[in-house]
DNA sequence: CTTGACATTGACGCTACGTAAAGGTGTATA
DNA sequence: TATACACCTTTACGTAGCGTCAATGTCAAG
């Protein structure tokens, strides 16, 4: 049985571009081309063909379909447990944005125009998220998977007056921040005093405090140039002189 | 507070290629250009880009976030509902590939070279997908999720060897069927069997049975150019005859 | 001989930027 | 002042997987 592209395709309900895409990049060669420059294709192409599709629809891209129908030494079973990797890792995304979009329709809904709340939210969001990417699996080693839930778990379920609280106190260390700064003495007063108030900011986020997570909070907030430019705002070497500030503050107090 | 590309950049936590292309789409507009060609922006586009990034984080595209921003008239909170709803319908799909991949999985590791299997199951996946899809909100209505549930579980839950009579089971309806057309007659006794193995073949594969469906199905099976083309094999109107038979049997019988 | 269905190649379009390449600007330092 | 170096600019190709014209050639039927 010989088929032309829109038999195969109809055959197999793809498109015939499809078909010329997949001769384009040698995914699937016709048997042959006959006199007038069709192709014409035979039962290895569509057994071929049936094999593509399989993995296509599995989610794999073209690149990885061709390894695995290409060369029968690939070990496609490695292939598809990574693949499964990735799409538990989408799916773990789109959950996370799901819930996102939930908590800001709520908020919507609620009547509360978006103001400060949409600017920091994301950002605030982003804080979890490469916490816990950067510092859960250390956090839960040390102290169990429920600090870790507890931890992610505490803003999104605070109300609106404790995000607020929560958004002012945030304000308050960076005003502080910037008088401490200016003393240039991060074991000083007001440098400490900014260092307690990044702690109870902290406890609200994490809803518990441990002064090692502190400290490697304060470092990633030199190390991260988001969280960097973030304390940085209106002067310079604010990060470095906050994260001294902590530091001590964590060595001191303990 | 005046920024160029690379300060805002770094405060936002994005690249100048990302700002340079938000000017070019013109979702976000330099405040001014300085005499050297530099984009300069203000506080005002730092808090535009704020909003940017806030609905950007939330997994909308570029266009749906310039109405957004752009015209405060709009409303953003059934562009977010709508926004949930495609999150959902992608975390479906997404369910749906993890589940077909860790069952190719299963296989392989079991010791079972992919034969036949890989040629159908994605076929057969489709199948119970676009059915559910199609009809699931009526069946739903008409016999509870249990049912539905129940169908959709049959398939996936079957073992190696129930799998295997399933599909012995569907190319002995094939075959059946290619002597039923020959005789050119939908109610003909031959086509009777073939439509009762079909039925047959239904209930293995949904786990339940009712001539409703299974009448549905089978004008779908005319309408899906898939199905269609998969009915058509070795015979043309081999789709049309099925339909015919199953609809003569379903309504004979009750 | 014409019509209509089917075939071909070529090339742009889509998303949201990454990544050079080639060159101008601003500032600190030797 | 020369130079190093960081920063800025525009231009333009590449990404995945085809959809969708456009312009044109081929084949079977009436």
């Amino acid at each position: 049985m010989e088929y032309t592209v829109q038999k195969l395709g109809r055959m197999a309900g793809i498109s015939t571009r499809t078909l010329r895409y997949y001769h384009e990049i040698g995914l699937l060669v016709p048997a042959r081309i006959n006199s007038a420059g069709y192709r014409i294709y035979g039962q290895a192409q569509v057994d071929r063909l049936q094999q593509i599709l399989f993995y296509r629809e599995l989610g794999l891209g073209l690149e990885e379909i061709r390894k695995i129908v290409g060369d029968p030494a690939f070990d496609g079973l490695e292939a598809l447990r990574e693949h499964r990797q990735r799409l538990q890792d989408k799916r773990k995304q789109i959950d996370l944005l799901i819930a996102n979009v939930e908590q800001t329709i709520a908020s919507k809904e609620g009547g509360i125009e978006m103001g400060d709340q949409e600017k920091f939210l994301g950002f605030k969001e982003k804080l979890i998220a490469d916490n816990e990417e950067k510092y859960g699996d250390e956090i839960r080693a040390k102290y169990g998977d429920k600090a870790v839930e507890q931890s992610n778990g505490a803003i999104g379920g605070m109300t609106r007056e404790q995000y607020e609280t929560w958004e002012e106190l945030g304000a308050s260390i960076l005003k502080t921040l910037k008088a401490a700064v200016a003393t240039g003495d991060p074991q000083g007063e007001l440098a400490q005093k900014t260092a307690k108030l990044h702690k109870r900011w902290l406890e609200m986020a994490w809803g518990s405090y441990n002064s090692e997570a502190h400290a490697a909070l304060a470092q990633m907030y030199v190390e991260d140039p988001r969280f960097a430019a973030f304390y940085n705002q209106g002067q310079a070497g604010g990060a470095e002189f906050l994260r001294d500030a902590i530091l001590f503050f964590t060595g001191s107090k303990n």
